[in-house]
DNA sequence: CTGTTAGCGCATTCAC
DNA sequence: GTGAATGCGCTAACAG
């Protein structure tokens, strides 16, 4: 294909509803029900239209639509860092609940800033959504606003520590770190530290948790706590390993923010000779897929990311419907995995 | 919060540019004109203006916007499994080249099946994108012809292996598997394994490639092929490294279709006591931030991903400019990381 | 079951 | 630098 056969089109073709009725030689609200309702149109007539409309290549114009019915029919995403791998199982219970509505789903990648959050936000607000669903990195007053004021339903996911805008679903991040460090000094570890990055306000509750315990426990040390304002990554992991051990030889485990980090952990802990779990304990979050592959296989909070999206796009479309309005918040509950990497004996 | 208090405000409440104007004593054009161009309108009025949309909480109506200027704004990212690891990277670098643009991006995420990837372009098509960037699963006439008759420009990323129906950008996956799989037999490798999902024509592409040099050397066996069509992940390479093994005991390395797969490949040979590189070589796809951190660190091949997306996103922008429209196939190239996983003395 | 009328909220075009 | 008229393509509400 040469460039000089490159399409240059603009949309000086475009095929309307008009035309289309005209070379149907019907009125256009016909043929737009025809399209959206099939049931209202006389079998031959809808025949006829479908195949004109098939002919001509026509494509609804859905700005159009959504200016006439002011409906849009959009449920906006909105997640900083879309692409991760803690969101893919969300975006896949979002998808499969929706898929049997008549909604659809855009997602937006925010940055990690706020400015950049509002702006997205602001961008599915424009466009008269029938829903939004968003992943809040850091409280922010303004964002609140937005959301409250939003003339749709709204589902915040993730963490359910704040009191919704309007709806939440997710886990308690603070009390799954709890759970996960008992259960290190449980398997007698004692000198826990904290690997993660620190970035958003679930990692801030999880340190939380994990503090209040080792408190509680009179094991506390603020030193073994490293974290870093980076994404989280295998490789900060490896350095984050690294770091504790030069400057804590007797670090005898750690909880990590997320999976990556464990797992980077643990590579870091087979480079060094050190063997995991009888020297060197580690637990993970998310439990995210390759947790239970790994060698050994790593000790993780499983959340429940699936069932997060599809209650969240379940919320948005009861919400937006007549029947028994949603919860406006729902705990979905965590479960600790333990396996291989904290398998010591006690 | 109780439910009662809950909102169900609906758009009742919405103001609109003419509300702003009456409010502000002008007409609704000089606010329109305000917001969009500041510059044509005076200082004076435009900061009357500016302050009255931030009290009245004006929202513009982007579905009135785009019909009215037949303008969207809108490019549009469609993507089987939208969120997966390797799709990061290139999401990363749409946003950054779009930053500075006024367009936006928005993503929807196609299941692998094709009647839902025509759903989900007809709904961006519907919307008048002012671009679209398009991943290919398997190559179907319906989708094709869709793109091509598009009324925007269209880059097809990824792979560059076919004609694009209007621009492509990507690397060559048949040479990089070549590459990678004349790496195994470089290093003295033999019986060489392909493990893989095998449901994209990218993932055939590299099959075709690794056939081809190994039939070259002589060294092709059709059973060392070991392909499932589901998801890739970790799990899957324990298990085709486990299946591998058993049937074919002499396999003495893997070219694996991503890193995910030689990930799991790799645990597996650990938990199996099995040497890596010395008893058996893995070369990974994509080089997955945690490639060059596992132990041994993978060999892999190098993907631009990130300049993939950055790319993509610059060719939209070029080609709805007014300069020098961008060149329609763009090879970027690949790079074979060598690394501990294949690192035997010949 | 089908058509007519009107208008969604905004930007373009042309005046001033 | 500002405003008035007009219509984008479609659908709601009504009428027949």
């Amino acid at each position: 294909m040469t460039p000089g056969t490159r399409k240059r089109r603009q949309r000086q073709d475009k095929v309307t509803l008009s035309d289309v009725a005209q070379s149907a030689g019907v009125s256009a609200i016909t043929v737009s029900r025809a399209l959206r309702d099939p049931e209202k149109v006389s079998p031959h007539l809808r025949d006829t239209i479908l195949r004109v409309v098939e002919e001509m290549g026509y494509v609804p114009d859905l700005a159009a639509r959504a200016l006439a019915s002011k409906n849009s029919g959009l449920v906006g995403v909105i997640s900083p860092g879309l692409a991760s791998h803690v969101f893919v199982a969300v975006i896949r219970g979002i998808e499969d609940r929706v898929r049997s509505s008549d909604l659809r789903i855009q997602y937006a990648s925010s940055d990690s800033d706020r400015e950049d959050q509002l702006r997205q936000l602001r961008f599915f607000l424009s466009q008269n959504p029938a829903g939004l669903v968003h992943v809040g990195q850091m409280p922010d007053p303004a964002i609140d606003e937005l959301l409250r004021r939003a003339p749709c339903p709204v589902v915040e996911i993730m963490d359910i520590s704040r009191p919704p805008s309007d709806m939440v679903i997710g886990i308690d991040h603070r009390l799954a770190a709890e759970t996960a460090t008992r259960h290190l000094i449980a398997k007698g570890y004692r000198r826990i530290a904290m690997l993660g990055n620190g970035s958003d306000f679930r990692a801030r509750r999880r340190l939380d948790g994990y503090q209040a315990v080792l408190e509680e426990a009179g094991l506390f040390d603020p030193t073994l706590v490293l974290s870093v304002d980076s994404h989280s990554s295998v490789g900060l992991g490896c350095q984050l390993l690294e770091r504790l051990k030069s400057e804590h030889p007797d670090a005898d485990s750690a909880f990590c923010q997320n999976d990556d980090i464990a797992l980077g952990a643990l590579f870091e802990c087979q480079r060094r000779g050190l063997s995991v779990p009888q020297e060197f304990g580690i637990c993970g979050f998310n439990d995210l897929e390759y947790a239970g592959f790994a060698f050994p296989a790593i000790t993780s909070v499983r959340v429940p990311r699936y069932d997060i999206g599809y209650r969240a796009a379940d919320m948005i479309i009861r919400a937006a419907g007549t029947g028994m309005p949603p919860p406006n918040m729902v705990d979905l509950g965590f479960q600790l995995v333990e396996r291989g990497s904290t398998a010591r004996e006690g």
